[in-house]
DNA sequence: GGGTGTGAATGAGTTCACAGCT
DNA sequence: AGCTGTGAACTCATTCACACCC
């Protein structure tokens, strides 16, 4: 029941990193135990869903005291899968590119750049954070050779699918794509895509469009 | 019935801006008319959550044909007030507020960053891009002078609650959160967080967690 | 008393399937 | 013939509400 059970709403999965993030912040400030309650008012959800989500998996709470937080964000990590580090390969050595390198967040989080891949001429055999930018074509090379299974696409729109396809040859299984456009991969491939325009076109749905009326006639203070 | 319905579900309004980047691409291509099941594939979606989700907004497709590429990304563009320049504040000039600032794909779609905000001492009075950077407590100020109310956070975890309330009282209505924790905001504020590091765990719990075994015994290339 | 875990009820979202238009 | 727009059916997700336990 462990193992990779495919009657878990994959929605229920993308809400335990909150979990977990929301549990290290709670043992940051020594908190020891924390109702479902307690946790779905900081996280933004029910507490019946809290313990719905959890029941997916086991049990782990107490009657009339609730959850330890050392103990389940131990269980929530092991779920995920987080107890150790993964190997991760970047394509894509642009401005982003090279803010996600140089982003410690990763590697303190368990996610370890291991390789960069870019088709870019000029930056080919360059280093970033004494690793060597390879050409795209070293990917079905590279890739098994680390035993990655993990990547993260930072390219153009124009050349994310082909580079999706490159790394899903090479044994990738899980991708986190920033490239702005929708990308096919077969069932057993996990894709994940990060678009800030996407998120922002998807709020404006909301705000008056014309913005300076707003300001003038002084509405903008709630 | 166009302006703020709020029976529209939030969910449909989040594929908006994925159809609309999917059109974008389909005019470059030259397509002038798709169909229900057509721009279905190229998403991932069925034919019939696309009809579905139009028909929330009217009729713009035509019987035996299909849909006009440039007269539906009109529409959906104007759903979403895409039609003029959004003005962005950006709080955290940091090595990830900075690649904000020089990414161009913001100000191409209509987002344009228009005042920069951090507390570093060292930063302030900065310049990125042409723009002074000024102290988180000049929001309150700056902000209503300029009529934001769409903002980008990059601050750590820390400081994301307490930027964004500032931001609040200053008009804000939209918030892009980079910042890895849930901030709480009202009912009529609209915030939607990025969270790679999130994005990649929830994908971790689909895979083999000991990825050595998997590339010794060569079961990655499936 | 306080809080979990979970059947049952409800609600939301998706898909079916087809009338009707071109 | 081909494809839209949409009631109706269905599936999936959330919330209710309570037995049970600490």
């Amino acid at each position: 029941m462990s193992i990779n059970d495919p009657e878990i709403p994959d929605i229920v999965i993308r809400r335990l990193p909150i979990y977990a993030q929301t549990l290290t912040y709670l043992t940051g400030e020594g908190v020891t135990t924390v109702s479902s309650s307690e946790l779905g008012a900081r996280i933004g959800v029910t507490a019946a869903q809290i313990r719905r989500d959890l029941s997916y998996f086991g049990e782990f709470g107490k009657q009339g005291k609730g959850y330890n937080v050392q103990f389940l964000l131990n269980q929530v990590r092991d779920i995920l899968h987080l107890g150790h580090s993964w190997g991760v390969a970047l394509v894509g050595v642009g401005l982003l590119g090279k803010a996600i390198v140089h982003y410690t967040g990763f590697k303190d989080k368990g996610f370890e750049i291991k390789a960069l891949f870019d088709s870019d001429t000029r930056k080919l055999g360059g280093e970033e954070m004494g690793m060597t930018v390879n050409h795209f074509s070293k990917i079905p090379e590279i890739i098994p050779e680390l035993g990655l299974n993990v990547a993260i696409v930072a390219v153009p729109a124009h050349s994310a699918q082909e580079v999706v396809d490159l790394l899903i040859k090479a044994g990738v299984k899980a991708i986190l794509n920033y490239a702005p456009i929708t990308v096919q991969v077969p069932a057993d491939v996990r894709i994940r895509s990060l678009d800030p325009v996407a998120a922002l076109q998807s709020m404006t749905y909301y705000l008056n469009p014309d913005p300076k009326a707003r300001s003038r006639n002084g509405k903008h203070s709630k």
